[in-house]
DNA sequence: TATTTTAAGTATAATAATTATATCTATAAA
DNA sequence: TTTATAGATATAATTATTATACTTAAAATA
């Protein structure tokens, strides 16, 4: 990323955008598709430490609930973020890791780590 | 933000944070704060435009309800990262705008324009 | 042989978050 | 006197999330 973009750059800059190519943005449906209690955070934990598997990923997010993690990780594959690799044994062992368009979402969470090593006390 | 870095290099580096200071992840705390059906939204729209007053909020956001832009623009406000002007006029004018807290997010929408460039068609 | 254990879920009911709808405020204009 | 206005608030209905119990299938244990 460009390290000098000043709030007035971006702003005139994603401002054309979405005047330009009406309908167009690029930020809107990225934030749809990781909207959600626990998408973001998924997301996050996998790229942080990858592949995990369905009862390290629930630890993790404790107080997470089997429903929300399994719908979640299921939507999160449905859109390409997340890969879901199963092995055949009993009991079931499950792994998921982030897929290479997942893993692009990393310069976001760099971002936001920036924004909370300056503001989150 | 450094160019060059790789998901290896970031896993690694997070990784470090979160366990050598444990429970103090500079990313978790600030995902919380975004959370709910609009608040990024909100920030989003006030990072490309601002200042911006509640009826045009509520127009850019529409299907967005009266209860939810007030209490989510509420919220952001306590979390210091919205500030809110009110004009005591007839009928009312009161106009929303992003503090330097809140511009500091402006990263972290780069990353996710950058992102929905390459993935959103 | 019958019971127990295990990980990764699913099913159902209860609670919390979000939405839909109606209403309030005060003044100026019709 | 009535209507219009922007920025909300109040309440009830709907949807998302949570809590709890249950399912699976084979291997290990009693």
């Amino acid at each position: 990323m460009k390290q000098t973009m000043s709030y007035e750059e971006f702003q005139e800059k994603v401002s054309s955008i979405i005047l330009t190519e009406s309908g167009n943005c690029p930020v809107t449906p990225v934030i749809q598709m990781l909207q959600g209690k626990w998408k973001l955070q998924i997301v996050y934990e996998l790229c942080i430490r990858s592949p995990m598997r369905f009862g390290e990923l629930k630890k993790i997010l404790k107080p997470i609930t089997n429903t929300m993690l399994a719908n979640a990780l299921k939507e999160l594959e449905v859109d390409g973020l997340v890969h879901r690799e199963q092995y055949n044994e009993i009991p079931p062992r499950v792994e998921y890791s982030l897929t290479e368009k997942g893993k692009d979402l990393l310069p976001v969470f760099y971002a936001i780590s920036q924004w909370g090593i300056k503001y989150v006390p």
